[in-house]
RNA sequence: GGUGCUAUCGUCUAGUGGCCUAGGACAACGGCCUCUCACGCCGUAAACCCCGGUUCGACUCCGGGUAGCACUACCA
């Protein structure tokens, strides 16, 4: 048995699609599984679609995903590192590799030269429905086949422009065997006779770069995407050409990912008509200056969106939905892949989010809920508005109370602000239902109750709970004794606090904001409202 | 058009001939909890694409339809 050694091979033509994130993932998870390793070639062979940074920005999401490379390029403190023995790992930088292999196959037959320019194969085209350069056609085009030798070195020498093409075989049967497929069968006849090589740019195309390499880099299984499928048979053809078949990689052929509604793959202009990330970082295209939103920049988790994509397209048996990527590791297995495509659900990402935001501690979210509290405060916003306590130690505490209604860090601003800012209008719907008549009267008297209680008491104590704290212990008895009704007062005194009908419990409020900030609240909602 | 792949709740899926009156999760809806909004908990609704065949018995196996998707470039 070979060693495992899978490859990662994105095209720098702009951002990384999160589709080929999750292509990435489970090379990534089966490489790890099988003790094996994950290489990462960058595919150039297109100088026209090369979209700048787009390298750099592929390297960066895979390490900020925590998909790790053994070999090839990789992210290293914001430096792209080369590592390995077989590279260099840019397709644009192999190309006399390339040129040695096509002169391979030009020498014994399997491959000829073409001079038709792509404006008389587009006239061909669009003259002759269905037309395909095969071995049907390619005796009628213009090619070293049917040239003579002279002419074909004439045209050579005067710096004619060329492809190389494959020469497909007609009417053979050629059977791929996928790993989460079976066996895949084709007759050659539908295979044209692919170019193989362009002298435009001096490059081969992706079907011989790809194979060269793999061959060249030891792979021992290409785990792509769906829409290789086809050409998989002409990839095995090639294989064969060059002797290498004993060697061949296995083949995995993955599920795509589906529009969330309507027919066709996910494409990034789903996500801006549907509002959500198909990137995983923010990407600013340096081509067409346009700017992508990204995961990590709306506030996901890496660990989220790997636990999110892992399931889309494929299923531990059970019902186990959340896995550690040490678990995914572990657990995943290429044959419980599923073969039909996935319709990307972007709620059930959100929930995953929830769900890791809910295992972060207090302290750490804190940490990173700190920018977004700066933004909205300013600079100085290690102090609090209203008091001398300072946010970073109370902050924790607050975040502890409103984390589970928060699918991201962002949220918990929506969620806490009025700790940070003292209510200056508010909202109309709660005032209706909960700002009574009476309202301004029991918000007085409560306010006389509150500011009898001592600074000293006004805190929940250590260990004790809201109803066992002072303030609960004289407000319900009051309120009982009054028979004001304990909603009645509760909702005004919070509309009070927060400004609107929403928010934690009371005296968690109370506690955080502070006897004076309290009855400040109490006494301005009297003033205004 | 040609070729290939695929087909279970709205979505992601479990299910590998009897454990299926088809399970879980997201979303939806209802209830409980409750000073509010959430969370949480409990519950409801919701699917085997169709037609044949094989079999004592098919969601599961086979064939044929149908539908969806992909590919069909000097792009990957």
């Amino acid at each position: 048995m070979r060693k495992v050694r899978v490859r990662f091979a994105p095209s720098p033509t702009g951002a990384l699609h999160i589709g080929g994130v999750r292509t990435a993932l489970y090379n990534y998870l089966f490489a790890k599984q099988n003790g094996g390793d994950m290489l990462l070639r960058i595919e150039d062979t297109d100088s026209t679609r090369f979209v700048p940074g787009a390298e750099e920005y592929i390297l960066e999401s895979l390490h900020w995903l925590g998909i790790g490379i053994d070999e090839g390029l990789r992210w290293n403190n914001g430096q792209i590192e080369q590592v390995g023995e077989h590279g260099p790992y840019r397709q644009s930088e192999r190309r006399a590799i390339y040129n040695q292999y096509v002169k391979l196959l030009l020498d014994s037959g399997k491959a000829y030269i073409a001079f038709d320019t792509p404006e008389e194969l587009e006239k061909k085209r669009a003259e002759i429905a269905n037309f395909q350069y095969d071995a049907a056609t390619r005796t009628q085009m213009v090619n070293s086949l049917t040239l003579s030798e002279d002419e074909v070195h004439t045209r050579l020498e005067r710096g004619d422009q060329f492809v190389v093409r494959f020469k497909v075989e007609p009417n053979e049967n050629v059977t791929v065997h996928d790993l989460i497929r079976g066996d895949v069968t084709i007759n050659s006849s539908i295979l044209d006779d692919k170019v193989l090589y362009k002298s435009a740019d001096d490059l081969p195309t992706y079907h011989l770069a790809n194979i060269v390499d793999d061959h060249l880099m030891e792979v021992s299984h290409v785990i792509r995407g769906e829409e290789w499928l086809p050409s998989a048979p002409l990839h095995v053809l090639l294989y064969r050409a060059f002797g290498w078949e004993d060697t061949m990689p296995e083949f995995a052929h993955l599920p795509l990912l589906l529009k969330p509604d309507g027919n066709g793959k996910l494409s990034k202009r789903d996500g801006d008509r549907l509002g959500f990330p198909v990137f995983p970082l923010e990407f600013h295209n340096q081509k067409d200056g346009t700017v992508s939103s990204g995961y990590r920049e709306s506030g996901y988790f890496p660990e989220a969106v790997i636990n999110f994509l892992a399931l889309l397209g494929w299923h531990n048996t059970g019902d186990r939905e959340m896995y550690t990527m040490d678990e995914l590791i572990q657990q995943f297995s290429l044959d419980r892949v599923s073969k039909s495509g996935a319709r990307f659900d972007y709620e059930k990402g959100k929930w995953f989010n929830h769900q890791y935001l809910q295992l972060r501690s207090n302290e750490e979210l804190a940490q990173l809920f700190m920018p977004v509290l700066e933004a909205k405060l300013g600079s100085d916003s290690s102090i609090s508005p209203w008091g001398d306590h300072s946010i970073n130690s109370s902050l924790p505490k607050i975040i502890s109370l409103v984390k589970d209604r928060a699918n991201f860090v962002s949220e918990l601003w929506e969620q806490a602000n009025f700790f940070f800012v003292a209510p200056t209008e508010y909202d109309e719907k709660s005032l209706k239902k909960r700002w009574k008549e009476d309202s301004p009267k029991h918000m007085t008297e409560l306010l006389e109750l509150l500011e009898s209680v001592d600074e000293k008491d006004w805190l929940t104590p250590e260990g004790k709970t809201a109803e066992e704290g002072v303030l609960n212990q004289l407000v319900m008895p009051w309120i009982e004794k009054k028979e004001y009704g304990v909603g009645i007062v509760m909702n005004a005194f919070r509309i009070c606090l927060v400004g609107a009908a929403r928010g934690p419990h009371i005296w968690s409020i109370t506690d955080i904001l502070g006897k004076e900030e309290t009855l400040r609240r109490v006494r301005k909602a009297l003033e205004v409202l």
